[in-house]
Formats: C-alpha cells, sequence, structure tokens
DNA sequence: AATAAAAATATTATATTATAAATAAGCTGA
DNA sequence: TCAGCTTATTTATAATATAATATTTTTATT
C-alpha cells in the first residue's frame, strides 16, 4: 500500500479501494472481499476497514449488508462530483474521452455563471475577478510565467460572482477539469497573451454588467478548448 | 432521535447530525461534542458515533483530528450535490431562495443535456424519452391524472441521452429541484395538456437531432418555471 | 418426493474496552 | 522571554465479543 503522508489509515485504505474499484479489480459481480479478509490483506484492524467502507459508501461507490458482504455499486451510482471519486477516474481512465464531457459540462455552467455575475454585479466579487485577471496577464508578459494558477482561480472567482451556492460548489471540479485540460493543450508561447486577452473580455463584460456578452465570451473560450480536444481525438482515432 | 425504518444506526445518526449541522444547531465556532459526549447524548456505541463521523466527512460536513475534535467545515465546502446534504438544506431552509439557484443550474444543465441529446441520436435513449412523453401526455389526458413521475422520468431520460456521465450523475439532484418545485407550481387543471405539449417540442427537437431548437425549447420551458418563482419571491418580498 | 419449517452458518452491525498517536496547553529552567 | 519538556485531552487504531440478518442446509411432515 502506498503509504500516502497526512492520511491516517482509514483515509489510506479508502483510497487503495476506491481506485481499485474504479479500475475495475472489483466490480458489480465479484463484489469486494469480506471485511475480515481486508483486515488481513491490508495488515489493519477491522475497525480502519470499516471506516473505509463507510467513507466508499458515503461516495456511493459501495454498499454492504450482513450476510451480503460489500457490493460495488452500478458505476452510474458513483458520486462523480466527488473530488476523491473524481481524480481516481481520471487517475485510471484514459482522459481524453473524460476531458470532452467535462469540457461538456464547463460549457454548460461556466457562461451561466458567468452571466449571472455581471447580473449581480457584487463589486467585492469582481474585484476577485480582476486580481486573477492581473496575475494572468503578469504571467502572460514573462516568458517563463506561469499562468495556471491564476487561471484557475479566475474561473473560480467567476463561479463565486454568480452567487449562487450550487455553481460555486463545482469549483473543484471545474479545476479538475481545467488542471487535466492544461496537460492536453500547452499553449504556443505566442498564445499566452491572446489567451489573457480572452480572458479579460470575459471580466470586461462581467464588470460592465453585460450578462450577454459575458456569456458568449465564455462560450467562446471553452468552446475553443473544446475544438482542441474534439481535433485531438480525431487525430488519435485515425491513426489507430 | 427519529427511528427510521431500514436506516442502520449510524445512517440514522448520520441523518440526525447532518440535519443539525445544516440547520445551524452546530457550527464553525461551536464545532461538535466529543465523540464520548455523542455516545452519551445518543445511548450508543462509540463505533457507531465514529461511522457517523467518518459518513460525514465524506460529505464534506465536518472533519476530525485528535485532540481538537470534531469541527464543523465551513459551508463552503459541503457537498451540496450530495443528495443527503441537499435533502437536509431543503429541509432546513425557506426553499424559494435555494430553488431559485437550482433553476438556475437546471437552465446550465438541461438545455446542454437536450442539444447534446439530439446531437448523438442514441435511438434506444431517445425511446425512453419518447416513453415518459407518453405516460405525461396520457396523464394529461384524464383530469385526475399525475404528472409527476413522468415528468421527472422526461427530464432523466434526456440526462441519459445526452450520453454525458457528469449530465446523468445530476439526475437526483434535478429530480429533487423539480420535486421541490412542483409544491410550489401546482399547475392550473387546464395548463397540463400545455406542459405536455411542451414537452413535446422538446422530445420532437431531440428525435429529429435539431440540438438548436431542443436547446431552446428547454430553456423556454425552464425559463417559465423561473419566471414563476420569481413572481413569488417578488410577491412575498412585498407582503413583508 | 415435495414442500415447509427449523437449524446451522457466514457476514456485517453494534458494543466494549484497551492502547497508541497527536496536539494543545501549561510548566520549567535558563 | 522563550525554547524545550510534560501533561492532559481527544481522536486513531486495535482486539474481542455479541447481536442481527439472510443464506444455505437439514429435518420433518404431508
Amino acid at each position: 500500500m502506498a503509504r500516502l503522508e497526512n492520511l491516517n489509515l482509514s483515509q489510506q485504505v479508502t483510497n487503495e479501494l476506491g481506485k481499485a474499484i474504479i479500475v475495475g479489480d472489483y466490480n458489480t459481480e465479484t463484489g469486494l472481499p469480506t471485511e475480515a479478509q481486508l483486515c488481513e490483506v491490508y495488515g489493519i484492524s477491522r475497525t480502519a476497514v470499516r471506516e473505509a467502507v463507510k467513507m466508499l459508501a458515503a461516495k456511493g461507490l459501495i454498499s454492504s449488508r450482513p450476510r451480503q458482504g460489500i457490493r460495488v455499486e452500478s458505476a452510474e451510482n458513483w458520486n462523480l462530483y466527488d473530488t476523491s471519486v473524481l481524480k481516481w477516474l481520471l487517475e485510471s481512465s484514459p482522459s481524453l474521452y473524460v476531458l470532452k464531457e467535462f469540457l461538456q459540462v464547463r460549457l454548460a455552467i461556466e457562461p451561466q455563471a458567468a452571466a449571472l455575475a455581471a447580473r449581480k454585479g457584487d463589486q467585492a466579487a469582481i474585484a476577485e475577478i480582476k486580481m486573477a485577471l492581473d496575475k494572468m496577464q503578469a504571467a502572460a508578459e514573462e516568458p517563463e510565467g506561469v499562468m495556471h494558477e491564476p487561471d484557475l482561480a479566475f474561473h473560480t472567482a467567476i463561479l463565486h460572482a454568480s452567487g449562487n451556492r450550487f455553481f460555486y460548489q463545482l469549483r473543484d471540479f471545474i479545476s479538475t477539469a481545467l488542471h487535466v485540460s492544461i496537460q492536453h493543450t500547452t499553449p504556443a508561447k505566442g498564445n499566452k497573451k491572446a489567451i489573457a486577452e480572452e480572458h479579460f473580455k470575459v471580466y470586461n463584460a462581467i464588470a460592465s454588467g453585460d450578462p450577454e456578452r459575458a456569456k458568449n465570451m465564455m462560450t467562446y473560450m471553452i468552446d475553443e478548448a473544446m475544438a482542441f480536444i474534439e481535433k485531438e481525438i480525431a487525430d488519435k482515432e485515425a491513426a489507430q
């Protein structure tokens, strides 16, 4: 077992089992070993095993009943918006297709969030967006500047400015999507300024209280990433 | 403690504590009683308490560390897309405003899902939509027909037909939103046919592979519900 | 022989108790 | 005043026992 620091036993086991389930080592047919067997495998007490089982159950991955053992739930019931589950999924599966699904969600959420932010006009929240934007622009000026982090902050700030808790709740989800996205879309050096410029346009629309334009600009931005991914998928499929 | 049937001890305690946290009985400042105290309060063993604590931690409501006790996490970190958390939230807070936030999410997700469903054109999935629609139309004909259930099935089927796991994952979330929504928008008897007709138009756009129209029709439908809610909110605020 | 009732069995659920680890808070000595 | 030590508190882990549940096997009855 990979001994991750800062995680207690049950969290480590939760990680191990969670990944194993998502990879498919355990599935709906096979189920999981009994608690007693898991104790032996990991060399730990039943207490720790049970706590891991409870955590995984709370994430929708498994369910357990007396005499029946531990059942793996159908993948349809997995709580994909749980960041752990999401992380396991990304680590296990070829990410191009997952990434496309991600972008579809972003395409749904973020333009609406931008529009709401523009309509709401919360100055403090908009200032947050501006701060992230400034950092992006600063990074774009320097040849070795890294835009990744302020980019995440920019999008998160917009979710926050939407004033909708459910949108803001998706920040980790979006961050993960962006993070993975960036691994696939290493932008050409000259592009950095163009990207910062696009982000500025979104900000500008929000700051000037223009919901429609904010929405359209955000849609445009994410659509570009989508086009990129679809091209990659097409290339990959052509290569086979 | 409300003895809910079909729930084991730790699940019952999870429910109790989850609700109490969301209502605000325990908050970030106060934290929770120690495990030992919770044992006394509920008259149960520490095992059951710990399992409940683990479940709530997995839902982002609390975190616990040795010597520190059990801390309530900031509301920003609560996993609102967890159906239990959502249920507790709805039970605790005046739902009109939450409902508006719900509808904003639906307005983001469902039109996109409808567009994807139209573009993908998975016949089996589209047949599912049709089935739900038929049941809605049948219910609309009868004076005492209930459209609630097929209505939920209709929207869920579209999420499924989108072919995007992340959209489909939101089915419980959307169902809850719809369920609460219906309590506020008891439609006039004559409206039932009109509602079924609108759903038919969405279906028709999807079945004929017209993403733009599917998106627009779905947006229109949800926007109507939004207008209704906003009017209710305005009335309520005017009455004060 | 077929079926229903009862018993045995395996597995999770809950409880109890003990020990370890972590950390906040207080204490001590320079 | 402060670094380092001590102590107390609380969760973390472990070990063990009993209860509840549901499957499987056996037995008894017709």
